[in-house]
DNA sequence: TTATCATTTTAGGATCTTCTGAAAGGATGC
DNA sequence: GCATCCTTTCAGAAGATCCTAAAATGATAA
């Protein structure tokens, strides 16, 4: 087994640079950076291995590792005779993006999708207690709503159609689809 | 035409939710709720417009016009014997969402594909120097690597494939979809 | 040219996020 | 029960982001 050091250069790397991407889609830099050096580790990592690695403090490490914890991109590894806890990632990149997909449409997809029946309910009711605009104008205006709604909804359906397929089915898929469409 | 201020329920409900989720995308919540005011109106509005119904001072009207403008999701329009300048957003959800997804793409994206490109190179490198473990772990070791690779180009694919389908083209192609994988 | 009007830039400040270091909490073995 | 070891929590600090207000810039018309 490469001992832990080794390829270093391209573990320091991509280690940066997975943090940066995360930090530009809302996830802490510190997080991703401590995701991406259990990604590429041979074997589980304890808190003290990531304070060393990553260079931050226990508390940081401990949240942020907890963190990743509850998200499901890692999980907690216990050994004989050691009272320290050890953290491995999720090694399989299809499972991976999954999760992370579940959990950000749970977090941040559903309240919007909630949002917009509850915009559209608000324009009937206002409509019906004091009636303004055509017809057709209140028609636009709800299609602004429904239409973001049936955005949501379709890429839902393909995004779940995708996990169907999974790892391996994925590529055939993709060359099926690219023939359907010529 | 609805007046501007009509519907304000819903309105401000969809332009606070929407800056809501932006925020945790990564993406300034002003911004994005400027970018919802423009969705919904129904006309061109100026900067006083923006200053007024979002709340924020002129500096910061302009400066999230300008990235709006340059991200492609609003455009610029003049007109006649009117030294103002006014914003209009796209309508077109689809149109919306591929400019986002190309955007983030070029930003975000492109710069991890090449970063694990040269972390691949670097192993070589490093193994060519001086070779460590056995072949069967340096070949593990890559696959971090590829694996990652290849999800983020069959995910290109597939958006390449959406963004084809279009508006219309979608919703029957999930259909045939979910017949094709029972 | 000068006056007027609109936009952009900038310095300083407010706010929000995340980190640190230390204390508290909890489990295990003697 | 007590000491040890590890994890979690928390108050304060550091840092990043974003906003404001005002000055600078640019553009148009008289």
């Amino acid at each position: 087994m490469p001992k832990p050091q080794s390829f270093d250069s391209a573990r320091l790397l991509f280690i940066r640079r997975w943090g940066e991407m995360a930090a530009s889609w809302g996830i802490s830099r510190t997080m991703a950076e401590i995701h991406a050096l259990l990604y590429l580790s041979t074997e589980p990592l304890c808190t003290d291995d990531v304070m060393e690695q990553i260079e931050v403090s226990r508390g940081s490490a401990s949240t942020n590792l907890r963190q990743l914890v509850n998200w499901g991109l890692i999980h907690r590894v216990h050994r004989r005779n050691d009272r320290k806890e050890y953290f491995e990632a999720e090694r399989d990149v299809w499972q991976m993006f999954e999760t992370i997909i579940r959990e950000r449409r749970r977090r941040e997809v559903q309240p919007i999708m909630e949002t917009l029946d509850r915009c559209l309910a608000m324009v009937d009711e206002e409509q019906r207690r004091s009636p303004q605009g055509t017809k057709a104008e209140v028609e636009a205006f709800r299609r602004r709503f429904t239409d973001i709604g049936e955005f949501f909804e379709l890429t839902n359906t393909l995004l779940n159609l995708m996990n169907k397929a999974g790892r391996t089915g994925l590529r055939p898929l993709a060359t099926k689809l690219a023939r359907l469409m010529g």
